[in-house]
DNA sequence: GATGAATGAGCATTCATTCAT
DNA sequence: TATGAATGAATGCTCATTCAT
């Protein structure tokens, strides 16, 4: 039985909601409006999820997939930490280059959904972060990276500088290029600021 | 006659908003709860503010100036870049360290406002900003920052880490020694990650 | 061909109305939910029935029906007034305790039903209504019943002192025997409360 | 200090519910429609009322009050057990014959409510009802009533009558006079039908 | 006859803000 | 200044019914 995330309705309704979310703001992105842009009715929404929540939750884990998937795939083929994080900097600035309305979406709309269900999205999130993990526990026992070093305090330095450039980039109005500036964070992130 | 601000009930309402807020949540903290946290009726708050996003941004503002004032101090009393780096960290993380409040407001909260009224909060963190780029602009022309070093790019290394590593104590319920990372924050900042 | 109440599916879903009203609630007992019971699709009902008024209607008929059937053979069968009520009393009660969904669904659930809907199914009340005052009628003729009383009135004693007692009984959750109650009953309306 | 129930606007929304109910039905008795028959915003409603199903339960006890306090001051000025329930009888049409809307909203309208609604109503209801209990239970006691009269099934069975009396009377859209029944139906339940 | 995916109208409730006192 | 009762706009979700297959 084909489950419902497959059918073609349900990506149909999750890209309007990312269509929806970033031409309007998250508090204006009304279940109707999503309907509309996605050329179902109203109740149509409800066939394939559960409330307006779930629709939202959607939105992430099916473009996080993405980057989870990407992550993995520069994994199985980069076996040089400097070259892994380099990688993976440069997909999630492609990512977020080429697709502007997932880029507002991610870096501003959905921060602004409550506690809970910034929770689950931090879950979601959880799968990334643990892929960046284990790129930096490889490189600690490959000699790459610095002895002693905090995973943890690490993890929060990679990810922290990465979202940090791309939502000052969405604040400009991602008016510079965003692609340009992944050598320098890169390099920013393997030596630091020190001469 | 004062301005507002320096009246009482201005603070009183303030310092009510980040209880309310911290304890309720954004979207919980309807400006009755806060009439009557501040101990005054409803209509009163209109008269020391516009409207509500005026209480926030003003949340915002009051405490910002806290980290801006303490960090004006240690630039005026510290010329070494390594040295105002590892202060600034350490006052960043201490200030919200004693006020656990504030740091769930900051963090969390806050950041579930609009756009605009982040847009405007962003207006209000660019004081703040600017004194760490005075820090990178300095620490490169003495020499102790690398030749070259993207000021915009390294501020926002620096500020996306402080803020990633706060946030995910916040998350963690503040349940580990925010304090104690701060050596080890700043070694990655200098020094990144590489071996 | 057959007219459709005689087909099986009609039967099954009037069946599956029954349980699913007592079940779930008046309000609660969705077209889907009863074509889920009754293990036909949504649109099979609509071949059944005009729409979902007349499922509930014909709940009522196809029920109704047992009490006007029985109550005629008592008729038959009997010709004193006061065996006629008390064996009507005692029926009305059997079938009600002999099937607690149904018991439900008459005195609470169906109730809930709007003012059209009332009034139809007191259109198929009236001819187990009509069968009570040919009771009356000839006991008033044959001098059983006191002469010159009023049908009608005697006709809203009758069944509403029976209406109610089942009601309270429902509501107290069938938690005593109604069975045993019929003679007391037949005894307070044949003789009233004096002493 | 005034509680809510005693301010003018509480009773004004009361009374706009009656009509609102009795003119359009249960179903189509919108809030906003409650709250433009009385002349104050729907916001208003809100200051008195915690929901809708609250202005529901009011109705109920407001206009209930007034059959409990007739009821009671009947009790205090009639011994004979007779009288008083000719006057119960008396009383109860008279209420429901003077407004004409309250007779359609407590014997149709209110029914259609669910089952937990219904209750909350059922529970003041018995206020009335255990009145009803000790004009029974005085007349067994001095003999005016059968010896060994179930008081409970009397109960049902004077309520009951009296009810469906009403409740036909209404159904045929009350054209004919009430209140010249309550001799008649006073007699059917002293004596019964019983020549 | 039978299916079940799709439709879309309809409504209770919250809360920032106002303004008469 | 200060009050707090009153306002009214705005929206997620359900479910009876349809109709292409």
């Amino acid at each position: 039985m084909k489950v419902k995330r497959d059918k073609p309705k349900y990506k149909q309704i999750v890209d309007a909601a990312v269509i929806v979310i970033a031409e309007n703001g998250y508090h204006q992105a009304q279940v109707s409006k999503i309907a509309k842009e996605a050329g179902v009715a109203d109740g149509t929404i409800y066939l394939y999820f559960k409330n307006k929540e779930d629709i939202l939750i959607s939105v992430f884990r099916e473009k996080m997939a993405i980057f989870v998937h990407n992550l993995q795939v520069i994994l199985d083929n980069n076996k040089d930490t400097s070259d892994r994080l380099l990688k993976m900097i440069d997909n999630h600035f492609r990512v977020l280059h080429d697709d502007r309305h997932l880029a507002i979406v991610t870096q501003l709309e959905l921060r602004q959904s409550n506690k809970e269900l910034r929770l689950r999205i931090n879950e979601v999130l959880k799968e990334y972060l643990s892929l960046l993990d284990t790129i930096l526990r490889d490189g600690i026992e490959n000699g790459e990276l610095v002895a002693g070093l905090d995973v943890r305090l690490a993890r929060q330095m990679v990810f922290g500088t990465i979202d940090e450039t791309i939502t000052s980039w969405v604040m400009n109005d991602q008016k510079y290029d965003l692609m340009k500036l992944s050598p320098e964070v890169h390099k920013l992130i393997m030596n630091g600021v020190k001469a």
